[in-house]
DNA sequence: ATCAATTACTGAATCGATACAGTAACTTTC
DNA sequence: GAAAGTTACTGTATCGATTCAGTAATTGAT
């Protein structure tokens, strides 16, 4: 939808309330009705007050806020960046959480948060995410190369990048240790006895695909969280000295628990002997258990599930998952911090978080089985 | 937080790209670089071409935000208040599915979406919530005469409020007949064979407060959804001949489900003849149910729950709930879509959405009992 | 062939506020 | 009591783009 006719501007001037009108009445220049608001201390308490007072009684809000940024050059808001689908935006638990820690901590600094979907196959150009009025972005979980991210870091302006991809010294960076958190929930799988795993991934690329994924697939993986991943669970299976190889990957194409389930169950058809699932995340987990009951597989015993992140239902999931915890919130606050500190001048930083492996009941030693 | 330092403005004018740098480079005028972007059929496609080439090869980025916004008077986005705690904000799935709809409308149009979180006790004064660069105002769901509601208000522009406070002629309105829905869920639970209800209300004000509701307390309610429900509820209980007084009022202090099971083990405990519960929204109807199953009453047989809303996991909660269908999705649509109207020149407009009485296994008939 | 209408462009004024240099009045210092 | 410093203000240039009145060139109508 784009409309025709224009938005009615600010056409009706005849009663327009400007530092103008408000210095006229108090009988002072322009200057300093907007020191009044700006710079209080630049002025005596006495004058100010009867400014305040002035405009008060003329109806002016306070400076516009597009004159200011114009002057200033400074916009007052950030922007947050997604390339997810809306509908996905808004229900994963993970995406909710991290846009919660961004919300607190740009409201605790009066900046506001503009939100810049960028779906994929929507054009860009005359967009919000192109042209919004903001002072830098954050940018969550993206696509190596995606079009809107380019159009971002085109701007000059300071930028995180939450996840992926990485830019090196492009671009602020907050993370956590994704390999080694696949290391974890391998290595816990390992060490509970389990020979035969497999990995359910969301997606490894923008577009939507599921099934086994071989080597040319593992290939194009343009989502670096997926990649790096792979590579932690698979080192764990090496260091146990198990085959390379025998790490069945399946991609669920989506990281909703829906896609899951019916990846998971077409994954249990084609490899029975696995014992241990790691999944993506939680939300996959969800969908691998589900599959599980479908398929007669009892979580944990005939299949242990590994998740990633922690979200609030996997304690409350039956069983509660297993799962390794990154703190979701508080990189949405940490992602809002170096981008705020960025824009006050502070150089990029990378920020690591902590991450945890936190074993609850849905994994198990595998049952003993006569092969 | 509030930052000492000013962020960096835009005060290294040395290589700044402009309209005016792009104008000369084509050898034309400012204003026919704007056209070039703004009204293309104002001028020659070859022109056109090349104008947009030149801006290209400069690195020019397309017309100034902040410029556009001080000369048109349009800023291109909509502001979108809430006055939750953002931890709800980002956790309720009415609140996430309503913010859905709004994005997707909004980006649809081409609009930003500009989040302005005022949740009770933080001074608005400085804030987004009063400055934003936006064209209009979404209000989702805030109690009467809140602060953050009469800044949005005292800005001149479209506002379109949804749920509640109804404004009137003061601004759009889009929502749902709250009274007919609540009236529909009580005469379900008359309808199977109850005659001992109560109503699990999420909050009557936007102060935190929970247990009995008596009739002081009623008369304070700020939240007129609330205030509706109950009128709907007892209309019902009303006409099928039963005594008004007899309709237990219980406060959760929130709409989440933690305090929602709380309260309903208070209520239950103080209450034990009731044999249906009239839930406020569904996330209070799966605490009740929790609540329901620590003290050893069974949903729907010792206890039936109706809730409100229809949210995703109503359906695959166990029981599934039987609930208060409405297009949560649809309102956001429908709210931003009457507030682009609006600012594009359109008139004020109130919008009713349709709701529907939804059966599923969280209700029964009462279980005989001997008195 | 003439006048009117349309198209394609230009130039100047303007939006409202902020930055910055400048200044008058007042205070401190020795 | 003169020089130096501080405080509290003013005046002007400027931010970058859009609007609008106007003009020259082209097309169309009669």
């Amino acid at each position: 939808m784009r409309f025709a006719s224009p938005p009615k501007g600010r056409f009706d001037m005849s009663n327009q309330v400007t530092l103008q009108t408000v210095a006229d009445r108090v009988g002072v220049s322009r200057t300093t009705v907007s020191n009044a608001y700006n710079r209080p201390n630049e002025l005596g308490a006495a004058l100010r007050e009867r400014i305040l007072q002035a405009a008060a009684e003329l109806g002016y809000r306070g400076p516009d806020a597009a004159a200011r940024m114009l002057r200033s050059g400074h916009m007052g808001a950030i922007g947050l960046l997604f390339t997810e689908d809306l509908r996905f935006v808004f229900t994963d638990p993970d995406t909710t959480s991290f846009m919660q820690g961004v919300a607190e901590t740009s409201a605790l600094s009066g900046t506001g948060l503009t939100l810049l979907p960028a779906p994929p196959g929507v054009a860009l150009s005359g967009t919000a995410v192109d042209s919004a009025a903001v002072d830098g972005h954050i940018v969550f979980s993206v696509a190596d190369g995606d079009p809107a991210l380019e159009s971002v870091l085109s701007r000059n302006q300071p930028v995180v990048v939450v996840d992926e991809p990485d830019l090196g010294n492009r671009a602020s960076f907050v993370g956590i240790d994704d390999r080694a958190g696949a290391r974890l929930a391998a290595q816990h799988l390992l060490d509970l006895g389990h020979t035969h795993l497999a990995v359910l991934l969301g997606r490894l690329t923008s577009e939507t695909r599921s099934g086994h994924v071989g080597t040319d697939r593992e290939r194009t993986a343009t989502m670096r969280i997926a990649r790096e991943r792979i590579a932690g669970y698979r080192s764990a299976v090496v260091d146990a000295g198990l085959d390379e190889t025998s790490l069945v990957l399946w991609e669920a194409g989506g990281n909703d628990p829906d896609s899951a389930r019916r990846a998971a169950v077409d994954l249990i058809e084609a490899h029975p002997t696995v014992t241990g699932l790691l999944c993506f995340n939680d939300q996959i987990a969800i969908g691998a258990s589900q599959a599980g009951q479908l398929v007669g597989r009892h979580i944990p015993d005939d299949l242990s599930l590994v998740g990633f992140d922690d979200v609030p239902r996997a304690l409350t999931w039956d069983p509660p998952l297993t799962t390794i915890r990154q703190p979701l919130v508080d990189k949405g606050r940490v992602a809002a911090d170096l981008l705020l500190k960025e824009i006050h001048g502070g150089p990029p930083r990378r920020a690591i978080l902590p991450i945890e492996l936190v074993v609850r009941a849905s994994t198990a030693p595998p049952l003993a089985r006569v092969d």
